[in-house]
DNA sequence: TTGCAATTTAATAAGTCTATTAAATATACA
DNA sequence: TGTATATTTAATAGACTTATTAAATTGCAA
């Protein structure tokens, strides 16, 4: 039961956000009583913290994709691409619950900064990240670019294509094959702005 | 009066959202009585479409750059992504409300679609920016691409320049200078990734 | 079976929300 | 000045919110 409540609670906070769910609805959508979920998560906040948490690592959990060492910067940015891609594929609404109460509730930034810091120290991704491409400047392989911001560009790039296709598909009736197709090209331009806008110049 | 509350609900819309503001703060605001705002207004519903409105109408107002025909595309680059990075930096909570109220809530957005379909017939700038675009591959200046997703390409990083400045200032405890010093690099990063991921190759 | 603990329920307190109403005040015009 | 109109207010209905309480029910172990 408790596992049931954190599941829907999961679905709907991330289909309608924090303020628009109330601890009604979610018993209602678990077929249980309003009072259960205050039982076993005594405030709504907790529950919603218990559920950002939860999305929170099993996303940051798959970001890890294999950095060989050796290996050439574009397969890896290949891998990237394709492992954000369909991640986000998998769970779109989850990059709307990080947008709606991440990016645009700095209150509750606050109580999430913990948990993103802890995360940031245990996992060593980024900082591998970062290794594969001073290397790759190194190697000449890709221009002179702070890693962060190169990290930024693919973010960027793959969140706003499922935000455009979602937002696109509606305004321009796009049915489900046609959103498909969309982000498919969106997901070969991508990586093709990326390996292009990287690349380091011959001419220089 | 009326223009108050709606430059008041305008301020709070986009500071918390349309859940978290209700038309007792917008009354607050203002300093006046609650029932004032229906009077105006009769709906909340009906000053969110106000609000919005208003912001989209000005905001695709200032997308429309000067588009010289015979212009080189870069140049042209340069100024949206200049103006674009302007435009959300006078604004950013504008940024806040279209990503929650449009992005976020799919419900709002069959009522924001007429608005849209009618700006977009209205404004030919981005016709105006496909055959640019379309001039500048004939010319060989940029490589083979849909005018839209080149023009999604730029938009995404300029908004997700914004998004992460505002998140990462907060994660990583940035000051506004800090804040404001990312942001250029995201605005030269930005021109950078495009117009060399864009360039027709001279190798191909 | 009995008794104890865990779970689930109904009822409700205390507060907020939107929207409406009628009364009070301000404004404009004859 | 008097009167019609527009604006503003206080009061409140009615619905919904989170959270708590005590009572009812279930499951299990002695």
């Amino acid at each position: 039961m408790e596992a049931s409540i954190l599941a829907a609670a999961s679905r709907l906070f991330a289909e309608r956000g924090y303020n628009a769910t109330s601890t009604t609805d979610i018993a209602r959508e678990v077929g249980c009583n309003q009072a259960l979920v205050h039982y076993y998560f005594r405030t709504k906040e907790n529950l919603f913290q218990k559920v950002f948490i939860s999305k929170f690592e099993s996303i940051v959990g798959r970001l890890r994709v294999p950095l060989d060492e050796g290996c050439d910067f574009f397969p890896l940015l290949r891998t990237i691409v394709d492992t954000y891609f369909d991640i986000i594929a998998e769970a779109p609404q989850t990059v709307h619950l990080f947008l709606n109460e991440l990016v645009l509730d700095t209150e509750r930034r606050e109580s999430i900064k913990a948990v993103f810091m802890e995360n940031m120290a245990r996992e060593d991704f980024f900082r591998r990240f970062c290794q594969a491409a001073e290397t790759a400047m190194q190697h000449g392989q890709i221009r002179k670019v702070e890693p962060l911001h190169l990290y930024v560009d693919i973010v960027s790039l793959v969140i706003f294509s499922h935000l455009s296709a979602s937002v696109l598909g509606d305004l321009m009736g796009m049915d489900a094959q046609a959103t498909g197709a969309y982000l498919a090209q969106r997901r070969e331009e991508t990586y093709t702005l990326l390996v292009q806008g990287l690349a380091k110049k011959q001419d220089a």
